[in-house]
DNA sequence: GTTGGCGGTTCAATAATCGATCCACTACCC
DNA sequence: GGGTAGTGGATCGATTATTGAACCGCCAAC
C-alpha cells in the first residue's frame, strides 16, 4: 500500500489530513498551505509533501492562484457540532494589534479553554475590505467553528454576518441598524466627556484625530465629540476633525494639516494609542510642548502609555474584565440562551494625566 | 490531538515501547538494542534515544554487558496523566510586561497546548525579591507543574532552581556560574554592535541607560557595550553608564544626570523599550531633538516603537520564532531527552531607524 | 582465556525538514 | 486597467534527525 515511509512528518500529516477530510471538516476548499503550515506546526514544504499524497489519492485538486479544492466524496454529513472551537477574526497579525487588544484576546483564550472551547485566531485582511463576502464565505466554510468573534469589524462584515445566521459576537460597536450581539466601550460617552474636560480647562479650539475608514466605534466617537462641544455652554468653542489611516505618515500628515490651520487647536483628542505616540513625537519635532503648548487626551488605553512623560490623560480599561464580559456574551450565544440581546457598553474610567492643562495664555 | 510529543521517530518509538511494556510483552529483560533496531526498523541510535526516555521514566534500567532490565511496571498512565502543565513565572501582571514578552508567552501557550500541555501563568512578585526562597518554596509546592519557565529572573531565583532539581528553563540569560538550561538574545553582541554603529557614525561620547538591579542580560549588555567602545580604534571614545529602575521618574532622573554632565553624550543606547518612550519624551521636554541633537538606539524591540517619529533604531525580534525555540528546549526538558545542553543565544537583526545620525558638529 | 553478546560512545554520510525567496496566477479594490 | 494581496509551484541553503558503522569496556559462558 504505502510505499512512502510511514514515520516521516509528511506522512503523519497526510494521515491526519485524510482523517479531517473524511470527517468533512472542510467543504469546498482546504485552508491555504500557509495557514495549514501554521496550524499543523510544520513547514510549508512538509505540508505540501503531505498534500502531494492526498493529490495522488485524488482527494484534492490544487488550482493555481486559488487553493486546494476538495474533490472526493462530498459527504453530506450533518454538521459536526462537536468541534467546540471559537474563531476570532482580526485584521492584522496579533503582534501588530494594540497590546490591550492582544491582552483581552489572550484572556478570552484562557477563559474559553476553561469552558472546553479552543480559540482559533484568524488573521484575514481580505475580510476587512469593502466587499468581504467571498473571503468570508470561504473562511467560514473552511472552519466549522461554533461561533465567531469579530474584532475591529467593518460595516460590510457585520452586515454579512447579520444576513447569515452564523453565531457571532461583535467585540466592538455595531452600526446603527445591525442587530448583532456586541460588546464595546461607550465611545460616544467617552468622547463627549473628553470634550467636556478640555472645555472646562479653558480650551475653545478642540480637534479630534480619527480613523479615516471609520468603524462604528469611530463614528460614535466623532458624534460624542461633536455633541460635547455643541452642547457646551461655550458658544465660541469649535471642533475640528482630521482623519488618518493606520500608518505613521498618515497620522503625521493629518496632524500637520490641523496644526497649520489659521487658528490651530490648543487641545487634541487622539482616538488611538499608536496614533498618540506618533502625535506626541511629531509635536516634539515641531518644538511644541505637551501640555504647555497643546493639550492631549488619548481615547484608547494601552499599557505603554504609562511610560510617556507627561503621562497621557486617557480612559483606562481592564482587559480582564473586558474579556470576561465577552466570554459571558459568547457563552450565551454558544448555549443558544433564550436572550439573544446580549449587547452592552462599558464606560471606562478617566485617568487625568499630565498631558492636559489650561491653554497657553493669549491663544 | 497530537499524541506524539515531538514528532521525531525516537519519540514515536518511545510511545510504542511504553505501550508494549504496560502490555507486559517483555518480562525481565528487553530484547537487545540490536534486535529492537531490526524489529522496529530503526537504527540503533534512534532506538537508544527512545530507550533513554523510558529510562528517564524509570521503566527500564540498562545494565552494562547484560541488557535493559524491565524494572517498574508502575503504570506509566499515572506518569503521563500527571498534571501536564507548565508554569511560567513573571514578575508583574502580564498586562504590565512589555508587549513582546506577552506575545511570545502567548505563542508558547498555543504551542504547548498543541503538545498536550497547559501553560499556567504565575505572577509572583515575591519571587523576584532578594530572598525568594520562601515564596518559591510555597509556589512550587502548591503547583505541581511538569516544568517551570523563568522570565526576567533574578540571580537568587536562578540559584534556587539550580540547587533544587525542579525542571526549569530560563527564558533569558543565566548568571555566569549557574548551569540551567536557558535561551535568550545575545545582549552582549547586541550592545557591542550598537556601540560600533554609533562610533562609525562619528559619535565619541556614548552612554547606556541600564537597569539598576541588573539581570544577567543587563550585565551582558553593559559588558558588550563597554567592550564595543574599548576595543574600537577610536581612543577618544568614552562610555558612560547610568542606572535606573523600572518607573518613569527613575528613568527621567538617570537621563538628566547623564545630560547634565560637563560633556554630555551625543548618543544613547536605551536597554528597554518602555525606557525608550520615557527617554524620548523627556528629551522632547528639554527641547532636544532626535537625532539632530542626540542619537538613540533601543536595545529591545516592541511593536509600538514603530509608531514613533523618527522610528527608533533597534534590534528586532520575532516573538514566534523565539517561542518556538523556547518550546523546543522545554520539550527536551519535559521528555528528559538525552541532550541536556539546551542553551543558546539568538542574535536579532539590527533595524536602522531614523533615530540615529552623525553627531551635531562642534560637539 | 577466549569468545561472543551486551550496552556506551563517537563519527561521518544521508535524508528529512525548515525557513526563506522567488515565480506565475487569480481575484478584487481603486 | 493598474495595483495589491492572496494563492499554489518551485527552488535554495541551513539545520536537524536519522542512519550505519565503527570502536570501547563489560559480562557471562564455554
Amino acid at each position: 500500500m504505502t510505499l512512502i515511509p510511514h514515520r516521516t512528518v509528511a506522512s503523519q500529516l497526510a494521515v491526519q489530513l485524510r482523517a479531517e477530510l473524511t470527517k468533512g471538516t472542510w467543504r469546498g476548499w482546504l485552508p491555504s498551505e500557509r495557514v495549514l503550515s501554521r496550524t499543523l506546526q510544520a513547514s510549508r514544504n512538509t505540508v505540501r509533501a503531505a498534500l502531494e499524497q492526498l493529490k495522488a489519492d485524488s482527494l484534492i485538486e490544487p488550482v493555481r492562484g486559488l487553493g486546494n479544492r476538495v474533490v472526493g466524496t462530498a459527504k453530506p454529513a450533518i454538521v459536526e457540532h462537536q468541534t467546540r472551537t471559537v474563531g476570532v477574526l482580526i485584521p492584522e497579525p496579533i503582534g501588530h494589534l494594540r497590546p490591550l487588544i492582544a491582552l483581552w484576546i489572550d484572556e478570552l483564550k484562557d477563559l474559553l479553554i476553561e469552558e472546553g472551547y479552543r480559540l482559533r485566531i484568524h488573521e484575514g485582511r481580505q475580510c476587512y475590505q469593502t466587499n468581504p463576502a467571498r473571503a468570508l464565505d470561504r473562511l467560514i466554510g473552511q472552519h466549522a467553528h461554533s461561533a465567531w468573534v469579530l474584532t475591529l469589524s467593518s460595516e460590510a462584515m457585520q452586515r454579512w454576518f447579520a444576513r447569515r445566521n452564523t453565531p457571532c459576537l461583535v467585540a466592538g460597536s455595531t452600526y446603527p441598524d445591525i442587530a448583532l450581539p456586541h460588546y464595546d466601550l461607550d465611545y460616544r460617552a467617552i468622547c463627549r466627556h473628553a470634550a467636556g474636560v478640555l472645555l472646562r480647562l479653558g480650551h475653545r479650539r478642540l480637534a479630534l484625530l480619527n480613523r479615516e475608514s471609520r468603524r462604528a466605534g469611530d463614528v460614535d466617537s466623532e458624534r460624542g465629540f461633536v455633541e460635547g462641544v455643541r452642547r457646551s455652554p461655550h458658544r465660541d468653542a469649535t471642533a475640528v476633525i482630521a482623519y488618518h489611516r493606520d500608518d505613521v505618515d498618515s497620522v503625521a500628515r493629518a496632524l500637520r494639516t490641523v496644526l497649520d490651520r489659521k487658528n490651530p487647536p490648543t487641545a487634541l483628542v487622539v482616538s488611538n494609542s499608536y496614533a498618540y505616540l506618533s502625535t506626541a513625537s511629531v509635536l516634539a519635532q515641531r518644538g511644541l510642548r505637551v501640555p504647555q503648548d497643546i493639550a492631549l487626551i488619548s481615547r484608547d488605553d494601552d499599557p505603554f502609555l504609562a511610560s510617556l512623560v507627561p503621562e497621557p490623560a486617557r480612559y483606562r480599561v481592564d482587559p480582564h474584565s473586558f474579556a470576561k464580559k465577552i466570554v459571558g456574551s459568547l457563552l450565551q450565544i454558544l448555549n443558544r440562551s433564550p436572550s439573544p440581546r446580549s449587547s452592552a457598553a462599558l464606560l471606562p474610567k478617566f485617568a487625568a494625566g499630565g498631558s492636559t492643562s489650561a491653554p497657553p495664555t493669549g491663544s
